[in-house]
Formats: structure tokens, C-alpha cells, sequence
RNA sequence: GGGCGGUUAGCUCAGUUGGUAGAGCGUCUCCUUUACACGGAGAGGGUCGCGGGUUCGAGCCCUGCACCGCCCACCA
């Protein structure tokens, strides 16, 4: 006996262990051979990460694809694994080192923070895996991989050297984004803009002296969003800030900067401020001599028309000090504060203040407030007014990021962008939908050196090896390395190792190829790769999908997967993204727990068609939760009336034309299903699987088969018939439902085990888990059991709506007059009495010529129908019913009229068209014709 | 500044070879009829953002505008 009730949670935790015990979807399991191979790589999730509701969106889409081609008999990989995710884990542990022991990872050595990195990786990295395992992702669990597993951090080692090899990996001392919270170089993506707009206004010689109290109450708020109009003095004149002729005028968002101006650049065809040019500036506060100079760079138009320059923290005044040839003066150490150790001027005495100008040492907002007012103090400061602009943020670290000289690692990302971009031109790789192709290409366009260095400990440490006089070997070991400096210097040296790691997505761009074994040459890297569907969410086609592209193609000359399928991101209810450090995360178990794997997983596919942003609602995963109950309900019903699997029962050879119609509906909702998963319409499929199992199922067949299961002196064929369809329609629902819902489909199928045949595995295994098969339905269809049944139930509904509008008392049971019935119509209301009387609330079925009197009228395809309901019914309300049905003929009528008068629609519309609305025009009149009877007889 | 997406029923959203608009939830009416009240039956509800255009015919194609959102770049 079924449970009375579907409970979620037993269903799971008992149809998990049987997956697990079965191994049941280790790669290509169950194949056949000659099995075409179809691989997943999943989207590697961050070791210590937990499921958010996007993983569980873009797991559950994987996973329909997944167990939509293993059933349908092709060698399934779904490839597991965990990435290291750098930055994000370094983290973690940081602040949990920090909260639990009060220390800091700059207090220990390098191996003992690593040792607590990988002690909670132990503790913590297999939260998710178990995540995605109670979602019911059907991963190959025993191929999981760890994207700083040996394997994995040998293909990076040996992608870094090969690289370096090709001349694409070089070291270089240019502005990087810095991060001055984690301390590290970060890549242009990780950066993201902010917009600030601030609200302090001031000028000098307005009616306000300057209050620097109040400016940092503003700037304490939210450092940015104003700009700043300083005073530079000219050198050899005495400064008047009354006299514009004694200085040049500077605006910056950044005042702090100021203390590393080199230069102040003017355009050279500047009318106002060009004969300036050549002359220099004491730069206020340090007193430094730097020279006013022509550049096209400083836009005539925009501030003052004269642009400070400030080649160490900016990059465009990085690019214009070198074509000048100004110094660099760095003014910030690692983490923001001001330095003025490095600062030539200060060391040498000639800014004689910068004792008391208290700057070195302050943090860059302090130092921001602290420079204003000394120079509003010095009356250099002319103007502060508030200024719309954004200012770059580490994505991570959600701190201003600043433009910092350093030494770094990049890759020459163009020659791989090319081939990249060709490879989707020719339609190797394509996007689904397809309008993120155009971004991938605008990226990949106009793509910028990769930084991939990271000043970090968690990651994989840079192979390269430094001699004393900081000779270069780069090379996959220590032992390698000493060879190469044994070659160079002919003699042993030591070498110290690069400290630095390498981005995070360095070994995920490698991920479709690593986790298959290369650089290994495995059985699985040929029979997998390419792969061929990649699903994820746009937010990653520049960090990962683009750079698996260029490494896929640069290392295995072969795209790494046919198929990308863009799928939408889940957001919170303002529409942010959610993050850990937003705080604004939605648990996905919680809705397990709640509501069950299955409903989650049929509301996202079911929602998976929406644009760029899918708000999840409570309600709408309520509803599935019902519908699986709705479908346990109906094996429960179909149990309690017998309806067993039967053995040799044969689908095709069913009689009854209500069995071949259900049969023939489920023939149809396979083909819908079987067409959107694959094509990525999850939607659809999901759409199709609901109104067969809700709509056409359990609305009609099963009710309309209760006469036949459950009445008196029923044919003893065709009531086993209909059990044994009852029971086979039910095991086709929980093929076409697996791929959506896989533990309710996977208990109902195991539950029904020992009835009938026994039940086997494609491969011929005897394991009662799994399903393994999609259905090939196509001989099923059949046209005359759809028109048979159709009429059937557009009979009941119209009679039920009739009923309804007219104000027969739901209980009451009347009489129904078939008038001037065809043989057919006859034939059918014949063999279908009982269950039109059952589900009609009918009395009796009469013939006639004429409608009675007193009736109300309904007219199913074609066939006219009268319910005598003479005492029951408001004859009024039945006219004015039939009024308004005449009136909406009318009206279409009218519609139709108009298009088959119009010469041009006849010359121009398809045959096809025209015949339609031709028919259209005949059955309205036909009806009319038979209404106008109606209101005839009741006048 | 460049690009992309959105604007359809009260709410959340579907709707591509252009042919008289759909779902889920909610609302209203009725029904506790032994699979299911997480249910059944019925109903109401939309000038498909606005203006032009193409077409026999436009939610769908073109164009302009408005509002919302996102991405990229720049921002003295």
C-alpha cells in the first residue's frame, strides 16, 4: 500500500541511497555500445560556498539535460567538482582565524596558513556536494574533482610554462587594479564601478568661509562624488588667489592624489590656458617644481581645461607621464595609506612643512580631508562642487580599488581571443540564446592583457623561480628550474620561488580538459571532449566562458563544448545579485525542506525561460509542491483500483478508444518534452508535462475511466485493459516527469517494481532504480481516438458551463436531448452514457428531432444538445445567455466578413488562411442558425 | 558615451517561420461526490508602454519616444 500522502523528505533521503548504492550515474553507465558520448562539465562552485538558489537554477537545467540523454541512451558524464575560488576562501578563513583566535594570517608562515586552509576545506567542502546531491544532481560523484587536486595543479603548471613558452605569459611593473583590503592585484573584471554623487558645495569669495568640520561630515558618509578645484601656483610669481594670473587652476575627484603630481598637461591649442605651457608649477603642500606641458590629452572642454597629473595612481596620467617622461612618484603603500617615505621632495627638505602637514601614515579617505583643509587653509583650494562619477570597487572586497605600480604576471589574451572569436563565427561553439554571442564578441574584441597574478597564499603558486641577480626560469618544478639556472649560470645557485598565486580562473578556463585527466592523454579526454553543453549564467562569460574557449582551443585545439546555454540569474526581490557579502542569499534547502527537491527543481525549469532575472516566488513552488501530490494521488488512486502493471501488455494493441486517447496524448506531451529539453525551451517541456498529468490525466482520463473501474457489470476485457493502461500511463509520466522531478518519478517507478514484468535497466541491469528509458511513443498517435474523446469532453464541459450560467443547482441531475444526432454522435453518446451522466450530472440521454420546450441549448461541434429544464431554470436567463452567444457570432461573423470582402486579403493571404476563416464563417453561421431556433422556441 | 534586455490579466511571468492572446498564484460562485480541499466544477479579468510605419493582417517586423533594469567604457 502507498503512503496516503507524499512526503518529500522520506521519498529524497531513501531514493538518494538507492542512486548512490546503484552508482547510478557513473559515466556511461547503462550505455549501449556505439552509445553516443554526451558530457556536462558542471560549473565548479566554491569548496566552502553553500547552494544559493542560482546553483540550484543552473544544477537542476544540467540535470534535465543530463538524465533527458541518459534515457535516452546516450554515454552521460556529468563531471563534478569544487573550485578553489582564492580570494573568496582566503577569505573565509582570514575572518574566521581572525574571530576564533584573534590572528591574522600575516602572523603566521605561509605552510601553517595553508594547513588551516585545507583543514577547512576538509571540514567545510563537502557542504555543497552534499547540496547538489539533495537537489538530485546526477553527477558521476565518483570522478569529482578539486580544482587544486595533483591532477588539476599539474595541467596548470604546465599551461603556465607552455604558455610562457608561446611567448604569452610575461612579467611587467605597471598600474594594476590593487585591492587594498586583500592586499593583491586583482583583473579588470573583478573590478566593479560605483556611482557617487556627493552633495557639499563651496567656492571662494562666496558668502561661506570654508568649514572643513563640516566637509567631513559629508566625506564621512561616502568618501566620493565631489570635485575639487585647486590653485597652483606658478613658480617664480608670488601667489594671489585674487589674481588668476599667479596660478593655474586643477579640478580632481581625488585631492589626495595631489601629493604625487608630476606635471599639469594643458592642451596645446588651448586658447585660455595655452601660453601656460612650459612654464612650472610649485605643487602646493610639497613644495615640488613640475612642469606645465602640452598633451591632447587634456580636453579643453571638461574642468579647468588643465588636468593634474598623477602618473602613479591613475592610468591614464600613467600613459601620459610617460609620453612626457615625468616621474613616478608613489604616494600609497599596500594598504591605502599615505607614504611619503618614497617621496624625494619631503626627504630633501624642500617641503620644509611635511612635518607638520601630519600626512604620512593616513589612511587615503583621511588623507582626502586632511589635504582639502590644508589646502583651504593655504588658500589654495578654489572651488569643491558635487560630481556625479563612479569609482572602482573590488567585487570581493567592496573597497575602493587603487591604481598601483607593482610587478606583475599577464597573458597576451589576443592571439587566443582571435581563434576564440573565430570558433564561434564558424559555428563550433554557439550561445544559446543567441544574443550573448554578440557580447562574447565585443569582449573578446577589444580584450586587455590578463593580470593573473595574485598576491595571495590559497591558489596555485606561480612556477617561476628567481635567480640572485633575479634571472627568470619558469619551468613545471623546482628541479626543472634548477636545471634551466645550471644552464644559465653554469654553476648551482639558489633560487627562491615566486611568491604569488594565480588567479582563480586561471585552472577554471582549463576545467573542461583538466577534469578530464589532461595533461594526461585519458580514455576519457577522447571520448569526452569537446563536451557539449556548458550551462551558466552570463555573469561568468568573460571570467570563465570566454577563457575556457581560448585555452580549450589553445591546448586541445578544439572547442571545449558545442552547446552554451545562457541561463537567467536569480536575484532577490529588489533585483540585486545576490552575494554572501550582501548578506541577501535565499537558501534553496529551506524551499526543499519546505516544499520538496522535485517542486523546487519543476518551478525552475519551469521559470528557466525568463529573461536576464528571475525573481522566485514562494507561491509558484506551492503550486508544483501540488502537482507532485496531485500525481502521487493519482497512483494511489490508480492502486486502489487495481490498476497493475501487466505483463505482456502491449500499448499499441489497446482497443478501448479512451485508453488509445490518453495513450495518444502521452504520445504527444513526449514529442513536446523530447523537443524542449535538448533545445533548451526547459519551459516548454515543463509546460507540456503538466497539462498531460494534470489536465488530460487526472482531469479527464482517470475520471472518465471510473464507470469502466469502478461500475457494475463492466466488460471484464476492457475493465483489465483500462487497469492495465491506468498503470502503464503512470510509469510514462514518470519517464516524461524524471528529468523534471526525479525522486518522485524514481520512488512511483521502484514502488510499482513488483508488478508485472520485471523491470530492467536498458543495459540489461536488474537494479530496480534508475530510470533509464525515454519512451518512443510515435505509434500511439491516433487521430480518431482524439476526435472520439474530444467531442466526449467538449460535450461534459459544455453542459457543465451551461449548467452553471443558466443556475441549475449543482446537485440537481436533467435530462439530455440529443436533436437530429448523426449516426456517429449517436454511436459515441451511446458508448460513453455513464460517464457522460457521471461527469454532467446527466439523468437520462434522449433522441429526438426537435428540442423540447423550455430547454437550454448547447451546440458542441456541430451537434445540437438541449437540457429540458422546464421548473429548474430562468427561461430569461437563458435567453439573455443566448442573446449574447448571438451577439459574440455576430460580432465574429462581422470579423471574418471584413477579410473575405477585402479583395487584397483574398489575392494575398496563403490558401490556407482564407480557407480557414472560410469555415470559420460557416460553423458561426451554423451555430447562429441553430441559437436563433433556440430563442425561437423559447419566445 | 556605446551596447543589451524589459514594459502582455490584480501579482509573477510565458508567447520566433506575423493569421482573432496563455500559465501559475490570487479573485468571485458553487461543490466536502470513498485518489487528491496541496482537491473538483464554473466564472470574471488584457485598447499586449506610447506614437508612426511595413503588411491583406502586427503582442510578434521597422522606426521614434517614455519609463525600468543590466553590461561595457569614460569621468579633470
Amino acid at each position: 500500500m502507498m503512503d496516503k500522502t507524499f512526503e518529500p523528505a522520506t521519498v529524497e533521503a531513501r531514493v538518494s541511497a538507492a542512486w548512490e548504492k546503484a552508482d547510478a550515474f557513473k559515466a556511461g553507465r547503462g550505455a549501449v555500445p556505439g552509445a553516443e558520448p554526451y558530457c556536462i562539465v558542471i560549473p565548479p562552485p566554491n569548496v566552502t560556498g553553500s547552494l544559493h538558489m542560482g546553483h540550484a537554477l543552473n544544477n537542476t537545467l544540467q540535470d534535465a539535460l543530463c538524465r533527458f540523454e541518459r534515457m535516452r541512451g546516450k554515454d552521460v558524464l556529468w563531471q563534478p567538482g569544487t573550485d578553489h575560488a582564492g580570494i573568496a576562501t582566503q577569505m573565509v578563513v582570514e575572518r574566521k582565524l581572525s574571530a576564533e583566535r584573534n590572528i591574522s594570517r600575516r602572523d603566521m608562515t605561509r605552510e601553517d596558513f595553508l594547513n588551516e586552509v585545507w583543514a577547512w576545506k576538509a571540514e567545510s567542502g563537502g557542504t555543497i556536494v552534499n547540496q547538489l546531491k539533495r537537489l538530485g544532481a546526477s553527477c558521476d560523484w565518483s570522478r569529482e574533482r578539486f580544482t587544486m587536486d595533483e591532477g588539476l595543479s599539474q595541467a596548470v603548471l604546465k599551461v603556465f610554462v607552455a604558455l610562457h613558452k608561446q611567448g604569452l605569459i610575461y612579467r611587467a611593473k605597471r598600474l594594476v587594479n590593487w585591492d587594498p583590503k586583500f592586499q593583491t592585484a586583482i583583473s579588470d573584471l573583478e573590478v566593479v564601478q560605483v556611482e557617487k554623487s556627493g552633495s557639499f558645495k563651496w567656492e571662494r569669495g562666496g558668502e561661506e568661509a570654508f568649514d572643513s568640520a563640516k566637509l567631513e561630515k559629508v566625506l564621512n558618509r561616502d568618501p566620493g562624488g565631489h570635485l575639487y578645484y585647486f590653485n597652483y601656483p606658478l613658480e617664480g610669481v608670488a601667489y594671489d588667489a585674487d589674481d588668476a594670473s599667479t596660478f593655474i587652476t586643477v579640478a580632481t575627484t581625488r585631492p589626495e592624489t595631489m601629493l604625487g603630481d608630476t606635471g599639469v598637461a594643458v592642451h596645446p591649442e588651448n586658447e585660455k590656458l595655452g601660453h601656460l605651457i612650459g612654464r612650472n608649477v610649485v605643487l602646493p603642500l610639497v613644495g615640488r617644481i613640475i612642469p606645465i606641458f602640452g598633451d591632447d590629452y587634456a580636453d579643453p572642454e571638461k574642468g579647468t581645461g588643465a588636468v593634474k597629473i598623477t602618473p602613479a595612481h591613475d592610468f591614464n596620467d600613467f600613459e601620459v607621464g610617460k609620453r612626457h617622461k615625468l616621474d613616478v612618484v608613489n604616494i600609497l603603500d599596500g594598504e591605502a595609506r599615505i607614504l611619503l617615505a618614497d617621496n624625494a621632495d619631503f626627504l630633501a627638505g624642500s617641503a620644509p612643512e611635511s612635518e607638520t602637514l601630519a600626512l604620512h601614515g593616513l589612511d587615503r579617505f583621511a588623507a582626502r580631508k586632511r589635504v582639502v583643509a590644508l589646502m583651504a587653509e593655504r588658500g589654495f583650494l578654489s572651488k569643491i562642487e558635487p560630481h556625479g562619477h563612479t569609482v572602482p570597487h573590488g567585487d570581493r572586497s567592496d573597497v575602493v580599488i587603487e591604481p598601483w605600480l607593482t610587478d606583475q604576471w599577464y597573458v597576451d589574451v589576443r592571439p587566443l581571443a582571435q581563434r576564440s572569436l573565430k570558433a564561434v563565427r564558424d559555428g563550433r561553439t554557439k550561445f544559446t540564446p543567441e544574443s550573448w554571442t554578440k557580447v562574447y564578441y565585443d569582449w573578446l574584441e577589444n580584450i586587455e592583457p590578463w593580470c593573473v597574478s595574485r598576491q595571495l597564499w590559497w591558489g596555485h603558486q606561480i612556477p617561476v623561480w628567481y635567480g640572485p641577480d633575479g634571472e627568470v626560469f619558469v619551468a613545471e618544478s623546482e628541479v626543472e628550474a634548477q636545471a634551466l639556472a645550471l644552464g644559465h649560470y653554469g654553476g648551482t645557485v639558489e633560487l627562491t620561488r615566486d611568491e604569488d598565486v594565480l588567479d582563480t580562473w586561471f585552472s577554471s578556463a582549463l576545467w573542461p580538459f583538466s577534469t578530464l585527466g589532461w595533461p594526461e592523454d585519458t580514455a576519457e579526454l577522447k571520448r569526452y571532449y569537446p563536451t557539449a553543453t556548458l550551462v551558466t549564467a552570463f555573469d561568468i562569460i568573460f571570467f570563465w566562458v570566454a577563457r575556457m574557449m581560448m585555452m580549450g582551443l589553445n591546448f586541445m585545439d578544439e572547442v571545449p563544448f558545442k552547446d552554451v546555454y545562457i541561463h537567467a540569474i536569480v536575484r532577490d526581490e529588489k533585483g540585486a545579485k545576490m552575494s554572501k557579502s550582501k548578506g541577501n542569499v535565499i537558501d534553496p534547502l529551506t524551499i526543499v525542506d519546505q516544499y520538496g527537491a522535485d517542486a523546487l527543481r519543476f518551478t525552475l525549469a519551469a521559470m528557466a525561460a525568463q529573461g536576464r532575472d528571475i525573481k522566485l516566488s514562494t507561491a509558484r513552488v506551492e503550486g508544483y509542491r501540488n502537482f507532485a501530490t496531485k500525481i502521487w494521488n493519482a497512483a494511489r488512486f490508480a492502486e486502489l483500483n487495481g490498476c497493475a502493471r501487466a505483463e505482456g501488455f502491449d500499448p499499441v494493441k489497446v482497443k478501448q478508444p479512451l485508453n488509445r486517447w490518453i495513450l495518444s496524448e502521452a504520445a504527444r506531451a513526449a514529442e513536446e518534452i523530447a523537443a524542449g529539453i535538448p533545445s533548451f525551451k526547459f519551459n516548454e517541456a515543463a509546460a507540456a508535462a503538466y497539462r498531460f498529468t494534470w489536465g488530460q490525466f487526472c482531469d479527464w482520463y482517470l475520471e472518465l475511466a471510473k464507470p469502466v473501474l469502478q461500475g457494475e457489470g463492466v466488460d471484464p476485457a476492457e475493465k483489465a485493459e483500462t487497469q492495465a493502461t491506468v498503470a502503464h500511463v503512470i510509469d510514462l509520466i514518470c519517464q516524461l516527469l524524471h528529468p523534471f522531478m526525479p525522486f518522485l518519478t524514481e520512488e512511483l517507478w521502484a514502488q510499482k517494481a513488483g508488478e508485472g514484468a520485471p523491470r530492467k535497466l536498458a543495459s540489461g541491469d536488474d537494479a530496480l532504480v534508475c530510470l533509464t528509458h525515454w519512451p518512443d511513443l510515435a505509434a500511439l498517435r491516433n487521430a480518431a481516438a482524439e476526435a472520439e474523446i474530444g467531442f466526449v469532453v467538449d460535450l461534459i464541459s459544455d453542459i457543465r458551463s451551461v449548467r452553471s450560467e443558466v443556475n441549475v443547482p449543482a446537485g440537481t441531475q436533467a435530462p439530455l436531448v440529443l436533436v437530429k444526432a448523426s449516426a456517429a454522435t449517436r454511436a459515441t453518446i451511446e458508448s460513453w452514457r455513464p460517464m457522460i451522466e457521471r461527469l454532467a450530472r446527466v439523468s437520462e440521454i434522449a433522441l429526438a428531432e426537435t428540442a423540447p420546450a423550455q430547454s437550454a441549448q448547447i451546440i458542441v461541434r456541430g451537434e445540437v444538445a438541449a437540457l429540458p429544464l422546464a421548473g429548474i431554470i430562468d427561461l430569461d436567463v437563458e435567453r439573455v445567455r443566448l442573446s449574447k452567444e448571438m451577439a459574440k457570432l455576430d460580432q465574429d461573423i462581422a470579423v471574418v466578413d471584413k477579410k473575405l470582402g477585402n479583395p487584397d486579403f483574398m489575392a494575398r493571404a496563403p490558401e490556407e488562411v482564407v480557407e480557414e476563416n472560410r469555415d470559420r464563417k460557416t460553423a458561426a453561421e451554423a451555430r447562429k442558425l441553430k441559437i436563433a431556433e433556440a430563442l425561437t422556441r423559447l419566445a
